[in-house]
DNA sequence: CGAGATTTTGAAAAATTTCAACATTCGTGG
DNA sequence: CCACGAATGTTGAAATTTTTCAAAATCTCG
């Protein structure tokens, strides 16, 4: 279950400085095609990671193989701060991925950088668990549906990159739920699809109404 | 529905200075009768707090009055991190409690202060994420119950400061289905229960099982 | 184009919630 | 210190939601 290739490539790429975090050291881009590993849950933690194009899903892993997917990371988005000394989490390209390394200049700077990224993340991380402690599996993939259309420009359509079975671990439900979930939006002329990965969302007002 | 008092005292307090964030500035300790709010969401956030003695209640609530906490903080813990310049969360007293309000001493050393604690409750948040997305109604309350006898020092009797309903709403159960995960387990002889709010572990290696 | 993978749909099963009643506990005042 | 009333917790039965199992449909990509 979750086999993965552990193959990755790098890329050497001349860039302009990194603007998130403007003191670290922008190491060449690493492509990693979909489904591999990126960093594995027990590795030692080193660099944060930027996302240049692709996309990447951060779990966990029960004993008997459920997995929760704690969070999805688009292209312009850094992960990788969700660990102290070791990974707790798996992080593996969702799609062909390419990813920046990014070793942190300073000890003394390092704090200072990472911590609004972990404030975000822990703010993020919290309001997920109200989605999958409180809410129905309408009132998910609604909140989920609204957060993809944010982080990518607030446009109609939205790109779905990861498959139904990770929006499914992702929000706690199965890929049968979540597929009978988007034919309900789409019957109730919410949403349109237009691809398997690809929809429009018709009307915002009962998608935000539903995300709460 | 979850009034409260917005009511505390503060009391002046000497004591050696704070062990875990040896810079920051002691100051006296507050008091929170049950049920007051320590901050409320959309409040400006300032300061970290530790509890002296007694229990918090971190939570978030949706339009219509669903809740889901997100973290509890008992005796010798730190909150009130979950913030970026507003709080995001509200913080109750649970019962009575003594809250110690910590202001950091430099905006340079408070990034290196904070960033350990927020990493930590970063993957606090994700683990639980596992816990909601993917577990079943008696799995959440072993996982709960294993915690909670973890932070009060691995003893068999675990003390539970917190209602069902917190419970409910903390593991996104409802009471009835708490109350019935109890009853299951003392029927197994996994735990028993020595009163609302007091149980001991029996069979501790189940408990762990179940948990994960 | 075709085979394997993914997604959708349906029906039955299982888990959890809801609604209702009853039991227990807690706190207050007599 | 006990009694009372309110709040909290437990239990049962029905309703609802979600999952599971199975099959059909669709998509992907070599």
């Amino acid at each position: 279950m979750y086999a993965q290739q552990i193959a990755h490539i790098d890329v050497p790429v001349t860039q302009s400085p990194f603007a998130l975090l403007d003191e670290g050291w922008a190491q060449p881009v690493s492509f990693f095609p979909a489904g591999t590993e990126i960093y594995a849950q027990g590795e030692k933690a080193g660099p944060l990671y930027h996302v240049e194009f692709g996309a990447v899903r951060v779990y966990r892993l029960l004993a008997d193989g459920r997995r929760q997917i704690s969070a999805f990371h688009l292209a312009g988005e850094t992960f990788g701060f969700e660990a102290d000394a070791t990974h707790h989490f798996f992080a593996e390209a969702i799609n062909a991925t390419g990813v920046r390394v990014l070793r942190i200049a300073g000890a003394a700077d390092m704090s200072r950088q990472l911590l609004p990224l972990a404030l975000k993340g822990l703010i993020r991380a919290q309001e997920h668990l109200l989605v999958l402690g409180r809410q129905n599996a309408i009132e998910r993939v609604a909140a989920f549906l609204v957060d993809m259309a944010e982080r990518q420009g607030g446009l109609r359509q939205v790109e779905l990159p990861m498959s139904r079975m990770d929006i499914g671990d992702y929000l706690g439900l199965t890929i049968e739920t979540v597929s009978r979930v988007f034919t309900r939006l789409k019957d109730k002329g919410v949403i349109r699809l237009l691809g398997l990965r690809s929809l429009e969302i018709l009307k915002q007002d009962v998608l935000l109404d539903m995300g709460e």
